[in-house]
DNA sequence: CGCCTTATGTGCGGTACTACACAGACATAT
DNA sequence: ATATGTCTGTGTAGTACCGCACATAAGGCG
């Protein structure tokens, strides 16, 4: 039953990773001598566009972020990946890159594993593979909604929307991130962001400085976003239960 | 070995749709027994936002097109979808549903097929598995693609994208669409399509008249899209390899 | 403490669109 | 031939955001 004492640092606790933390016994123990525990810091790279994505990332604590890139420097978020995921989907659909970056957006600590032995027990066709189907879906959700978001909806809203959806996937009403930062995944200027932050800000929305932002009126917040959020934030709700231990569990 | 006897209309013919065809003859039979060969017609709607996906489509001729909806009406397109693949993925991770609006886009016709049947098939891991990754990969780039697109890109560059990749899904150099069906695929205005579509009729780049778009010179509408396409194109291209007999394969 | 770096605020002209209105061109039915 | 609906062109006012420049503030570190 307690399969995580198999893991040197993370010992006799079960990974706080959902989807490894729900793996029946056997298949758990598959992945679990190839799983290297380890921090991840604020801003550290996790694939490079056009790389070989060598490596899936399963983290316990933190948030990842997918950005499309193009050559000439653009950059756009398209996900966000908490403890319910993992980085790295590609590489299971046996396709070895894409033009992404991805990037701790959150520090936090997670396990890294060779993208091989993930594929090999999920084309097995068991609760992985399950799992990774409901995540590939709300991926999929995620990313759907803003194609429309990011076409319709105007600076603010979409700040809200990204803001209440990183506190979501960190499962924390503090975020760090500078302006500059925002600005990037938002794919808007900095002074822009500025302005909207400002706003929720003299509004006693959020609070921030330096870097350092905390949501103080989620329900305003809220308000402020556009309906994308609503949506996706849906799908998690049907996909996935917060147990009152603490456990995030998928529905299958 | 002739697997297409099994179905009525089609008689003698292997299905044009690449998915289909590609299948060894066993798993085919499996699923032929189930096909249902139909017209699609244009503006065929396939699927509703927050409706159950009941079917899949197959195409063998033709063209969908998968919108994102907000309840207030706003509308952006997401992916196109021709021969290569089929409508309904989110039904193979077993959710039933998903705020897209799925429609026929350009006129032709194809299989439609109850969702529970393919998706029973696709568990069991064979050759249809690894098809459905490919796909699936495929259309996550182009949707990733689309985020930034949609965010850093002009009307004109979005526009020249997009007629390349559906004349190229279609397999045909002319297009079936008013301007008022652009602007609703690209989420702009009518009248901002008028302009956009007018400047690149009078370079002599396209041709069209009342809904009637005839792509004139393909280098100089690849020269006025943005990298976007040449992105997903390239993906395309690594993926599916056609054939000099008109047949179109996946690289597995 | 003062200095340097990093983060944030603000202003200003420019632009790519929006929102809406209306007119002309063409297509089809009566 | 006339009517009716559909598709396309055009103009005008307004706005959200860009692109850039520069000012201010807030730690970090000697």
């Amino acid at each position: 039953m307690p399969t995580g004492h198999i893991l040197p640092p993370m010992n006799s606790t079960k990974p706080r990773n959902c989807m490894l933390s729900q793996l029946p016994a056997d298949e758990f123990a598959v992945l679990a001598k190839h799983l290297v525990p380890m921090e991840l810091p604020l801003e550290k790279r996790l694939s490079e566009p056009n790389q070989p994505i060598e490596f899936l990332y399963f983290l316990n604590t933190g948030l990842i972020s997918t950005d499309a890139v193009t050559e000439k420097g653009e950059q756009v978020e398209v996900g966000l990946i908490g403890r319910e995921g993992f980085a790295g989907l590609p590489a299971l659909l046996d396709q070895p890159q894409m033009s992404h970056s991805v990037i701790m957006q959150g520090a936090g600590d997670g396990y890294r594993i060779r993208s091989s032995v993930v594929r090999a027990e999920f084309l097995k066709g068991g609760t992985l593979q399950k799992l990774v189907h409901a995540f590939a879906y709300l991926q999929l959700v995620q990313i759907t909604q803003s194609v429309l978001c990011n076409r319709m909806h105007e600076v603010e809203s979409r700040l809200a929307r990204w803001l209440l959806s990183s506190a979501d996937r960190m499962e924390s009403e503090f975020l760090h991130l500078t302006q500059e930062f925002l600005s990037q995944m938002l794919g808007v200027q900095r002074s822009t962001v500025t302005v909207a932050a400002g706003d929720l800000q003299r509004n006693g929305i959020i609070g921030y400085s330096r870097g350092r932002i905390h949501i103080l009126d989620r329900p305003a917040l809220t308000a402020k976003s556009c309906e994308c959020y609503g949506i996706v934030n849906n799908a998690y709700n049907r996909l996935l239960k917060k147990g009152d231990n603490g456990d995030l569990t998928y529905n299958l």
